[in-house]
DNA sequence: TTTAATCATATTGTATACGATATTCAGATC
DNA sequence: GATCTGAATATCGTATACAATATGATTAAA
């Protein structure tokens, strides 16, 4: 959808990625001058990548005050997850209703550098395991389905930036392996569940953090002292 | 998620309900200079509309050649319809488990406005017709979900355009009172039920038309001459 | 007549410039 | 000492300018 050619193409991937792997967290100002000089390109180059990915829910761009990493709510982060889960699910089905064998050997080559990479390059491990859900919905063929589930798992990323402690964004290799498994013997109600599990356990991971919810929200914690009984 | 305050929303805004009231139809070419003059804007201005247009699918901006209305192929209108129908299908999920009072009385009100306008004003009808659905999904209280509908129901626009005859966008009054009631009764599986036969009356009227298909289609016209039995 | 090549024109890609709007901080006032 | 005001600074919004690329027409050659 986004053609590689132009130069605003390696700023857009470039920020882009910094997010989804966190080294950009949450709130984080994006100034344009700034990102302009560090690619060599100017701010009108800069510009059209980060409403790109303002469009995108990556980047929250407001008039007259610039870029910013978008901060999630905690409902955002809730509907988000919400949202996940359904798209997910969808693939599930459609993939359960395929020829099992193509899919599940890109799968399990896939699974295979997962492996190797686990406890070697964190980085790179963290991002191979997004990406196996992103290849899951492409084997969907529906570019559309696909392109909207490796959006929702972007913004998963930043939820976890923003809520969860640890880097814990890890994706169990396990549950990737059952997922697979089910998918294989064409089990639609396996698979949904599995995936489901997964998905939860992930969102556990990030949403079971009350204390850690409120950092930063300045309204949040300014709303517990002026509360009476405080 | 766009904020209106700048020059260039009502550009993305015009570009929009145009290319979904079909008056801009698939294909047209979008020059940056001439809608500029149109709205007494630069072209950067315009460039701005333009690449949001692109990220939500309703504009093919490509490299050196300048921007045009999005032309579906028949791939992507299937894929589009199958989408729909999965995210309408979440949306009628969700409100069954909701209290169905507040939700079925603005339903009501927007119906109302939609019997208004049938046989009187057709452009506002059919619109009417499309909020219906965005309605809905905004009364999950879902933003994502929302958005998402927002876009998939355009872009249902966009291959009406490109694939339907008549002007059959316009969707059955009668199938929207079906869908309230179901609503009202907090029946998941017969809202569901609803849902998708009524998006299935929209999509056949739109895709069953295979002489209409190959139209501008240089390939597929092409690709029968060129085929031995021929 | 057809094809190829070249030039003119139109349109886009990107940088720069300038006005407008936010932000910051020093100084004044209470 | 706290708050308010205003100038200085930084950053954004938008227009314009020029280079790069595509498009279309015209001419020359086969």
């Amino acid at each position: 959808m986004y053609k590689s050619s132009t130069r605003s193409f390696p700023v857009y991937d470039s920020l882009r990625q910094a997010i989804i792997e966190q080294a950009l967290k949450p709130g984080v100002k994006l100034p344009e001058d700034s990102i302009g000089e560090t690619f060599s390109v100017s701010r009108t180059t800069v510009r059209n990548a980060l409403v790109r990915l303002d469009a995108e829910g990556l980047v929250d761009l407001q008039p007259n005050r610039g870029a910013s990493v978008a901060v999630p709510t905690i409902e955002e982060a809730h509907d988000i997850f919400e949202m996940r889960q359904c798209l997910e699910l969808e693939v599930m089905q459609r993939l359960c209703k395929m020829d099992a064998k193509p899919i599940v050997k890109a799968l399990k080559a896939h699974l295979a550098e997962e492996k190797k990479y686990l406890d070697v390059d964190t980085t790179r491990s963290i991002r191979l395991a997004g990406e196996f859900h992103i290849l899951l919905a492409e084997l969907t063929g529906s570019r559309i389905l696909a392109n909207y589930v490796n959006e929702i798992v972007s913004r998963c990323s930043l939820v976890l930036a923003r809520f969860a402690q640890a880097h814990s964004a890890k994706c169990g290799l396990d549950e990737h392996t059952e997922i697979i498994a089910a998918i294989e013997a064409s089990d639609a109600t396996r698979a949904a569940k599995q995936m489901h599990v997964h998905l939860d356990s992930v969102q556990d991971r990030a949403l079971l953090n009350p204390d850690d919810r409120e950092k930063d929200d300045v309204g949040a914690i300014l709303a517990r002292y002026a509360s009476p009984g405080n």
